[in-house]
This record gives structure tokens, sequence and C-alpha cells, in this order.
DNA sequence: GCTTTAACGCTACGGGTGTAGCATTAATCA
DNA sequence: TGATTAATGCTACACCCGTAGCGTTAAAGC
């Protein structure tokens, strides 16, 4: 894996993770969430997570060399909840389910979804975090294509990441990109237009 | 309209737009473009554009506020070429092509609308121009969706910006979210799969 | 031409970013 | 326990951001 891309958080070669450098990873965490919580991610530069946690700056810029590097590995340390794809009898209904809980972590306040898109495109270490989480996800929700495919409702041979991504991008485009206030409807009517394109056959 | 989110380009109340203000922008718009073109938009500095155009720093601040403000007055300045829909004498060959002209922007060297989306995270001015840039680009292509319905291709009812946002909005998900190195055929795989949606009756 | 004043030039400031070099502390291992 | 050295602390620096205050220049209107 590229070095340039992957989390920065063990200390490059993590020769030595003992007492001080997991205190030190703790105490810069903790405020990373405190300031994002109480302050917002407009707030989460260096400097403030630096001063809030007594750590020296320095020692952040070297550990995780920006915000976005903060952003990333706080992402990481709280992946620990491991995520299910919902199983509500239709690809339609699992849709619907998987494209409101996207609507949901955008619209938060504050959103740490939004903050690291933001820093991905000035951060490698933000990007890498933001692809792989959204990977994992997809991977997973690819399950409720299958299942979709298993009970007849979709065509043969359909791409069940397509499916997905057709159902979530626009979600992401009209709240991230165009920065739309999300209509009530919207992760309803994307997920139906992804459903009614799998249910054609061969996507992909 | 909310003044804060407006292109910024004529001074404020634009009381006085005679040969120096409009020498002033002619020299800081070019410096943006030659800036970009040679260096990326990395380089894009308010302070580098100043000192590339001979105007001074605290005089384009004023007038562009930022970056993104500089951004979003190049993209309007360039907005002079009126673009028109495809009409291939299908929906889905419309799409294709209207979904390679994205890629194609979005995978230039350097890509304006990359670098504009970028900056949209910090300036409203930028968010602002990108979302009014696409929102007529829409506009006007819902023209394909809707000699489509003539043509009998799409069920009744169909939401021409819906459909148009399904074809479209993966391939910025995938180019600029998840930053995939683009599938040669991912402009023709998401019109494939709005379109065969588009089929169905009542897409919203 | 003359006056008014919008727009620009200049200096200065407080912040954030990211890096370099060297001193200090403490984790690790013998 | 002591020696090694990773990791951190500290100072200093160059750059970019964005703003304030004030002087200067040149459009606009008479």
């Amino acid at each position: 894996m590229d070095p340039e891309t992957q989390p920065v958080s063990p200390p490059r070669g993590s020769a030595r993770p003992g007492g001080r450098t997991a205190r030190t990873r703790e105490r810069v965490l903790a405020a990373v969430t405190t300031l994002l919580v109480e302050e917002g991610y407009e707030a989460l530069t260096v400097d403030a997570v630096a001063a809030r946690s007594g750590v020296h700056r320095t020692t952040v810029y070297r550990r995780w060399r920006d915000a976005g590097g903060l952003l990333a590995d706080t992402l990481d340390a709280a992946r620990d909840e491991p995520w299910e794809p919902p199983d509500t009898g239709s690809l339609t209904g699992d849709l619907i389910e998987i494209n409101r809980q996207i609507v949901a972590a955008l619209t938060a306040e504050p959103s740490l979804v939004r903050a690291l898109i933001a820093a991905s495109f000035r951060s490698p270490a933000a990007a890498h975090a933001l692809r792989s989480f959204w990977e994992d996800r997809y991977a997973r929700a690819a399950e409720v294509v299958h299942r979709a495919a298993a009970r007849g409702e979709t065509g043969a041979g359909v791409d069940a990441r397509s499916v997905i991504v057709t159902a979530c991008a626009p979600v992401f485009h009209e709240l991230v990109l165009m920065r739309i206030p999300a209509p009530a409807d919207i992760a309803e009517r994307y997920a139906r237009i992804a459903a009614a394109a799998a249910g054609q056959l061969r996507v992909q």
C-alpha cells in the first residue's frame, strides 16, 4: 500500500508504541472529537488540536501531517461498530434505508463525513480514509442486491456495486456538491430509481 | 439573491467600472488562467495571482475575497460559449454523450471543475458558481428527456432532472469523491442505467 | 479643466500551515 | 540498572490567509 496515502497515526515505523506514544494519541484524538462537537469542523485546525490536547504542534504535524490526517485517524478509531446492511425484504426498501442513513450522516451537525470530504481535497490521508470507508460500506451493502437477485427481483448479471452507487451517488451529489437543502423524499426517490433500473436485465 | 453567495467580481456596487477597474480585472483573470494551466490549481493562491498580475494583493482580496472567488469569476468569464445538449436520437445516446463530456471535464489537466469543487468547501462564491453552473447545464439537458418522452421512450410523468442526475451523479461520485481511476465505460454504464430506469413508469 | 470619491496601493497585523534543526524525555532492551 | 534511541518538546522560519487603516491615483460628472 502506498505509504503516501495510508493512515499516518502509528508513528511512521511504529517501533516504540508504548506508554507515552499511546497517551499522546489518546489525548490528540480526544481533542479532535471535542473540538468537532463543540465548535464544528471549521475549527479543526492542527494548532487548535495541539493547544487543546497539550501535545506540541510539531508532534501533531509529525504524526498526523495535517487536519485531514487527524480526521482519518478519528474515523478509523470510530470504526469499531461494525455496520450491517438493512434487510427489509425488498431491494427498494433496503436501498431506501441505506440512503436514509447517508442523508443522516450528511446532514448531521457536525458531519464527520462532510468534514472528511472537504479535507479529502487537501489531504491524501483524508482522501484515503474516505475512499476506504465507503468502499467497505458498499462492499457490505452489495448483500442487499445479492439477496434481491436470489428473490428474482433483479435482472440477470446485475453488478451490485453499480446498483448501490446509482442509489447513493445522487444523494452525495445533491447534498454535498450542489448543496441543495435536502428534499424530504431524496433518499426514497433515488433508491426507487436504482431499484427500477436493477429490475431491468443486464445492468452492467 | 444573497450577496454573500453571488459572484464578487464587479466591485461591490460597481459604481465606477471604467478603465483602471476593467484593466485590473483583465490582468487578474489572465493571471488566474495562466497559473492554472502552468502550475495547476494547487498553486492558485491569492498571493501568487497578485504577484503574477501585478495587482496588489489587498485589491485582489477586496474584489474577489479568496481563491474560490477568482475561480468563480473565471468560470463566469468562460461561460460565453453557450452549451447545447446532444441529440443522438435516443435517450441512452444523449445521456452517454453528456456523461462523456463530464468525464472529460473531470479528468482534464488541469480541471477547472475539480478545482471549483475543491474550492467550494472553503469559498461561498465558488460554491455558488459551481451550483449555478451545473443547475444551468441540467436545466438545458432536461431537453433530452423531454425529447425521449415525446418519442415514447420513457414512462409517463418522468422527472427530467432526476434522470439526468441519476446518470451524472455516479460519475462525480467515482471520479471526484472516491477518486477512482476512470473505468473506460463509466459514462456509458450509468447513462444506460438511468435510461433503463426512465423507461419504467413514474420515475418520481 | 476641476472636483469628488471609487478603486487601488501600501504597511502592518494576527492567525494558520508545514518544515528544519536541535535539545530533552522516556520506552525498550540488554 | 543502565545504555540506546524513538518520540516528543522547543525555537525559528517562510509562506499563505484575510483584515484594518490610511495614503494615492484616476474614473465620473459637472
